[in-house]
This record gives C-alpha cells, structure tokens and sequence, in this order.
DNA sequence: ACAATATTTCGATAATTCTGGAAATATCGT
DNA sequence: ACGATATTTCCAGAATTATCGAAATATTGT
C-alpha cells in the first residue's frame, strides 16, 4: 500500500454516504449485507447509492457477490486494516508525544 | 468527533498531494515546515499548494503560526488521532476476527 | 412466457474541485 | 521608501463528481 493507494481509499471513505456504508458493512460483520438491505438503511435512491458502491468496489474497500437476485456486499477489512496502518505508521498516530522515526 | 467531520477530513486526506503535506509535517514533528519548505519537498506551484493547505486547515487538519514572513505549518496530531480512531474504532479494523460491538 | 424483485446503466444537469499564472499582500532588512 | 522574500488571492478554464429518474438487465418463481 503507498501513498496513491492510500490517497485513492480515503478519497472514497470521505464521502458521508460512503462512509456510511462502509459501516453499515463492518457492523454487518463477515456477511455483509444486500445492496437493498444497504438502501433501506440510507434511504435514498438506488441509482445514487448504485454509484456510490460502485466507488467503493473500484477502490476494493468492498467486495460482491451475487447469490441470485440479491448483491451481498462485504466490507474488505484487510485493506481497511492497511489504509489505517498507513496513515497511522506513516503519517499520523503513535508520533504525538514521542516519535519512533527519523522522518 | 461524528461521521461527517471525520468524513470532511477523510476528504481532506484523500488526495494525493494533501496527504503527501500531512505525511511531511508529521515527520517533520512539533515544529513543522514553512509553506515554502514544503513547496520545496512537492515541487508544485505556490498558488496550488496553497489552496491545498486551505482544505486541509479548513479541516483543522493542520494549524498555522506567522513567524515574520514565514508561516510555519503543523500537523494537528489529535485530530488526525480521533480520525483514525473513529475509523478503527466505528468503521474498520478491530473487527476483523472476534467483532466487540453489537452493530 | 410472465410478473415480480434486485440492481445497474443511461443520460442529463448541477455542483464542486483542481490547477496555475498573474497580481496583490505582508513582512523584513537596509 | 525600496527591494527582496513568503504567501495568498484573484481569475478562469478544465476536469471530475454527485445526483437521480427512467429505462434496461438479470434472476427467480409460477
């Protein structure tokens, strides 16, 4: 994971109803929940939460998988893990008080 | 710290050359950098750096202090904590394996 | 084949963001 | 006051993103 790839996921995660899905999907836990089951949560229209997904897919913060009519969706926690890694090693965290490194 | 200031900075973040600023006064410490240390460490073009630094003290991401013609910039290390932390915390890691919260 | 359900794609508009040159502002040293 | 340095503001254009109704595409059950 480098910065661009980093920079890529947290530009999806700093949309309000991104990040709302993506929380709704790691509260759902391992299963997911339905593209319908996310829409009922946020209600708003199919189409708009429809791209906002799609984002998130691209980026693979999200994974799918169709299981006959219903589009389950799981939130992809090992790249979630890494974005907050990065931002925490790299640039953010655990250097407040004292910093482990040169810079 | 709620969803949406956590989503404002996240929009801040994900950028490439913001998160590039955020990553350079982290390790630059408490002192931080001048603009034009900065502008010197991204060679981009003063005008642009400057309304990326906007975005990101709009966010509170970073803070200001004028030292004569100098105006040094620093990482705002509490904030950029609790933004990790709402995202460990509400929306990511932690959950991997044994999930602690009901949802 | 048909109706019902689940989700996406199309198409169009509005809004926002990004970029950077040029000019303006502020501060300093002389 | 002047010239140099540091940074911002103004301005404009290009590019991207967000929104959502309507139509299209699957999939299932009958």
């Amino acid at each position: 994971m480098d910065l661009d790839h980093a920079a890529r996921c947290l530009e999806k995660l700093g949309h309000p109803t991104r990040l709302r899905i993506i929380r709704l999907l790691v509260r759902a836990g391992p299963d997911g929940l339905s593209v319908g089951a996310v829409q009922e949560h946020l209600g708003i229209p199919a189409s708009t939460l429809s791209h906002h997904i799609l984002h998130l897919v691209s980026a693979g913060l999200i994974g799918q998988e169709r299981r006959g009519r219903i589009l389950r969706c799981t939130a992809n926690y090992p790249l979630l893990d890494s974005v907050v890694a990065l931002l925490t090693e790299e640039c953010c965290a655990g250097l407040t008080a004292g910093r482990k490194r040169a810079g």
